[in-house]
DNA sequence: TACTAACACGAAAACGTTTTCGCTAAGAAT
DNA sequence: ATTCTTAGCGAAAACGTTTTCGTGTTAGTA
């Protein structure tokens, strides 16, 4: 067991000084050929590669990105830290990843964590804790000492960073207008409490898409799921309320669900209610994740193509940690969604 | 914007030396009292917290540890990240990941950016790409370094270090055995080209279990899936490839496919045949993902931990990332898997 | 022969810590 | 009055780099 090799150790060997070795090494023309030679073959025979931690205490930059996402477990999620470190690593970064859980105290936790040094920009996605508590001083003091953020998917508007969002309101928009135009007479949706923005977002996009086609929304037909805590009966639970939107409105016929478990679980409540699908129902997810292609019958659905979120998130992150200029205007960059029409719809 | 302040700017602050502010904030008693009073105060009043880098290169320590996996987007790989995660977080480590892709090339080039520094130890799973050249010297010279590996889920024997595996050859006779005790007269199998070394122990035990029950294996009802290419229209030559399999042995009652994807498609084709699940065929899974409980009828599966196994590999390998010890025995611990039944078996 | 220029290399600072050692001065002990 | 402790602090090395600047040697030029 030989530890790495370090410039010392080279410069000791072969009875020259720290300095030459790193010039050699780095084909500087300040070294004769001869040295040159003798050090580099020396170096490839030890496998020498400088330590990353000395060069980043040096340059201060650790040419590392952190993603600090609610959960990872999650396709959509994953989907977008593919993105990241595909960007990421053709940059020359790597990507360190942490978990708030939904909890504001991990994220602050963790954000202060990776910010002190460990990194040279974050990419984060709120939880619904620090959504729901509106408390965003850790956000603020970490971009105020100079360390640029990008947010995706859940954002908080009034923070100055980059963000990588979609237009939610217009791609709920999209998918009511198919269902109106598919025929539905009686829409429900099942969306997310309001305080988490995206759901929100996508509830008005449902009303707006009424509106348009000058149909009354009715409270009654928008379910609003109570997830703060996800535990195990959350499923069970979840089809309960479900079940009784059916009960007491057995005419619904068509259903905009704002994420893929609620549509899949919206579909088994209804088959089975006796519903046929799509004949007797229709229904249209949000998030294009495994479970809506291989769901049977397969999901129509609003694909957030989330590789391509974190793609643009990190290239807008290594673009602003390798910019000079240290205020730039903070940008927003909007995604495009489309709508992928499944076995779920006619 | 303000930069992170510094122990030395404290000390010039306050007209002391760097020595003296390191100490006050340690509460080291060589510190008068009311000297370490004004640091403290004066470094919570600017938010003080010592920078990661310096404290890596100083100790040489970096308390992250990397993982390098195939891919993420993967419902058992990111639930082992979230085990990892957890138990990383609850001692003080960070996580950092790299993504082979399944190519040998970049699981080679993650190793060595990783392991120049970056990270204490590494947590893995072998990329197809690697275990089909069988080249593993990346592997050898990282722990010749000194840096201690994990490897878990697709591991190699032969490498010198610790190990979290799941017995595949029971966990495939439990499902076997299963099918056999349902009375399934034809079972066929869906699983991997051999070299996946997975896949080639999970036909084993189905082998072994076919055995033990006398019942000769048939070649044909032995369905080697190629995926060395996972192209766009990967699913269609599945499908393709199970339909065969079942167009030439129309009389196939039970399937026990060696991971998710294929036991969902397997149902998918079979349904399309015109098979009733479990009636007429029941399928066994493996991995318990969210596919599988949300299938309709949802999978009996084969669970593997995989949030379990993350915890286990962390633990061990931040025990012997702390440990004094150069040398000791290397563990390979194995988690338990289960059989969850559900509605795609009688 | 004396001077300059190019060449090849070394010394040292810097990045931000921690920690060992040494120094000074005040008080206690002799 | 002299020596011994001890409290309180500073200096400096170390982790592994990169880079600037300085310096000695040699060769070329006047």
């Amino acid at each position: 067991m030989k530890r790495k090799i370090t410039l010392k150790q080279i410069a000791k060997e072969l009875g020259v000084s720290i300095g030459t070795v790193s010039k050699a090494l780095k084909d500087s023309k300040e070294i004769s050929e001869e040295t040159k030679e003798k050090i580099q073959a020396f170096a490839k025979y030890y496998n020498y590669k400088p330590n990353n931690i000395a060069l980043s205490l040096k340059n201060r930059k650790t040419k590392t990105i952190g993603i600090l996402i609610p959960e990872i477990v999650h396709h959509f999620f994953s989907k977008v830290i593919q993105g990241i470190e595909k960007v990421a690593n053709k940059k020359g970064y790597n990507v360190i990843i942490g978990l708030s859980n939904e909890s504001f105290d991990k994220e602050v936790i963790n954000m202060e964590m990776l910010a002190s040094g460990s990194i040279d920009g974050f990419i984060m996605s709120i939880s619904k804790e620090t959504l729901l508590q509106q408390d965003y001083h850790h956000l603020n003091e970490t971009i105020n000492q100079g360390m640029p953020i990008v947010m995706f998917d859940r954002v908080v508007s009034d923070i100055r960073c980059d963000k990588v969002i979609i237009n939610d309101v217009e791609a709920a928009k999209k998918a009511v207008n198919k269902l109106i135009k598919n025929n539905c007479k009686k829409i429900a949706i099942i969306t997310t409490k309001d305080y988490v923005n995206v759901g929100r977002l996508r509830t008005q996009g449902y009303v707006e898409a009424l509106n348009d086609h000058e149909i009354a929304p009715e409270p009654e037909l928008i379910l609003k799921v109570d997830d703060k805590l996800v535990t195990e009966d959350y499923i069970d639970v979840l089809e309960e309320e479900i079940k009784s939107l059916f009960l007491i409105n057995p005419d619904i016929d068509g259903v905009f669900a704002v994420n893929e478990l609620y549509a899949i679980t919206t579909m088994k409540v209804a088959k089975n209610l006796g519903r046929k699908i799509p004949e007797d129902l229709q229904v249209i997810g949000f998030t294009d994740g495994v479970l809506s292609r291989h769901a049977s019958p397969s999901l129509t659905t609003v694909t957030q193509y989330g590789q391509k979120i974190g793609e643009v998130a990190a290239a807008l992150l290594i673009e602003k940690i390798e910019s000079e200029a240290s205020e730039d205007p903070v940008r927003t960059v909007v995604i495009e969604t489309e709508l992928i029409e499944r076995e779920s719809t006619k």
